[in-house]
DNA sequence: CGGCCCTTTGATTTGAGTCAATCGTGGTGG
DNA sequence: CCACCACGATTGACTCAAATCAAAGGGCCG
């Protein structure tokens, strides 16, 4: 069903599989709050909402469900970064986009009733809240300022989705890796002027993989891209040398 | 904004703009039923959406709306069959998919109050009512069953469009071109044994741009197909012969 | 009959993946 | 302290699917 490479390896022992309750209500993070798409529900609902939740913590590569596998629940991201990717035919990972704190996981495929479309998995120890099918959907189906809300986030997630795939499909390699870096590089805050940037994938494969690439590609293209004076490829870390060019090149 | 060859040309008149009423229950494909989505509203909130609609005719290739313009309407199809697609760099289309009378248009982004994401384009005489933004989101804001339903309905949509995306990044163009054939054969009820399929773009053109490749590589494949007795071209129509080959091809 | 499209066929190009060899670097143990 | 190893990064050579460019073929309709 999924890729041995993806599967969690019997050997390893998850930490801390179930969360320990920790202290109620001072550290909100550990806790679901009524922002975002929360926020419409009711005092009964959302305290019915908690009761059922079932708050647990991952472990990075250890998926907290699986692309193909039945939905049975959605989840509530509370703390961490999770990737979403597709498989592909040689078990090779697509990644579809990342979520954060806050964000809701999974409900697409509830709502549909078909097996997850993704995998979900961690990029770093995460705290998640398991919320069981029939209760979110009970959610959906009574509280009808939920259902509006959730209708604009599967909306926005849509269109961005269609241009992240839509872009791996008509953009070349170089076209793509300048998006990249100029993305990754803005994200990380106050840019990328202190050299190593923390956000870049330390690994090349992943770096590749991100933008839909192999490692030989990636390398060949960064390399050229330094040779034209765009980058600094000085050892450990990309440095954007040249902003302007790369936006050019990004389109 | 759009290109040249996609604008509404305007010399051309417009047969029927206005819809005239017909006899009122016995040619359903002229007014819009509640069968589908529409299922889920009250008498009461149904005659005031008729009363709302603005039923048009539409010409093949004048698009209902166009990629990055404003969401100023979703659209109900009455008859015809529409092509979503996105415009490549090069202008050049890239068929995300097909809608076909009962479906609803222009909603995703109308829900995430962005752009239109595709350019809605007939591909035959086509009858659709335009449904205002805000008597749109109204309804949504007002029927929690039928933001139900249009959510169940997005999600599938989104699952659906990602499959296809996902299949143009990592399939061949063979396997691709497989895939279309039994999907378009199966989805046309009675199946494709009346030698033509009225559900196949009739121009190579359209159907090598829903596959996702060029009109040249798909002729050499269907070739190839037909050569290994898996299909019959002979003139006006693919017909499937081997549909079991034509299956392990899609994979 | 003669255009006009659309389709097919042929020849060539090309971007990127694959396979394989080499290079660097940092960690380890002798 | 140094040789050596392991692993990732790089570079090179080759392959390949599909796009592109270019040139015929058909049909169909006025």
């Amino acid at each position: 069903m999924w890729p041995a490479a993806a599967r969690p390896a019997p050997g390893v022992p998850l930490q801390g599989v179930a969360m320990p309750s920790r202290s109620p209500s001072h550290d909100p993070l550990d806790l679901p709050d009524r922002s975002g798409l929360l926020g419409a529900l009711s005092d009964r609902e959302f305290a019915t909402l908690k009761s059922a939740l079932l708050a647990r913590s991952y472990e990075p590569e250890r998926p907290l469900y699986y692309e193909g596998t039945p939905s049975l629940a959605a989840y509530l991201l509370q703390r961490g970064t999770v990737k979403l990717w597709r498989m592909g035919h040689a078990g090779d990972q697509h990644v579809i986009g990342l979520r954060g704190p806050g964000d809701l996981l999974g409900y697409r495929a509830v709502m549909a009733g078909s097996p997850y479309g993704v995998t979900a998995e961690p990029l770093e120890p995460t705290i998640a809240s398991t919320i069981p099918r029939e209760t979110f959907l009970a959610l959906v189906r009574e509280n009808g300022q939920f259902a509006f809300r959730l209708l604009e986030s599967m909306a926005r997630q849509s269109l961005d989705t269609e241009d992240r795939l839509m872009s791996r499909i008509q953009d070349s390699v170089l076209r793509r890796t300048a998006t990249i870096l100029l993305h990754l590089g803005s994200q990380s805050g106050r840019a990328s002027r202190p050299p190593p940037n923390p956000c870049l994938p330390r690994k090349r494969e992943d770096l590749a993989r991100l933008i839909g690439t192999t490692p030989e590609t990636l390398s060949r293209t960064l390399h050229a891209l330094a040779s034209q004076g765009i980058l600094d490829l000085s050892n450990k870390g990309i440095r954007v040398v040249d902003l302007d060019s790369l936006r050019r090149l990004a389109g």
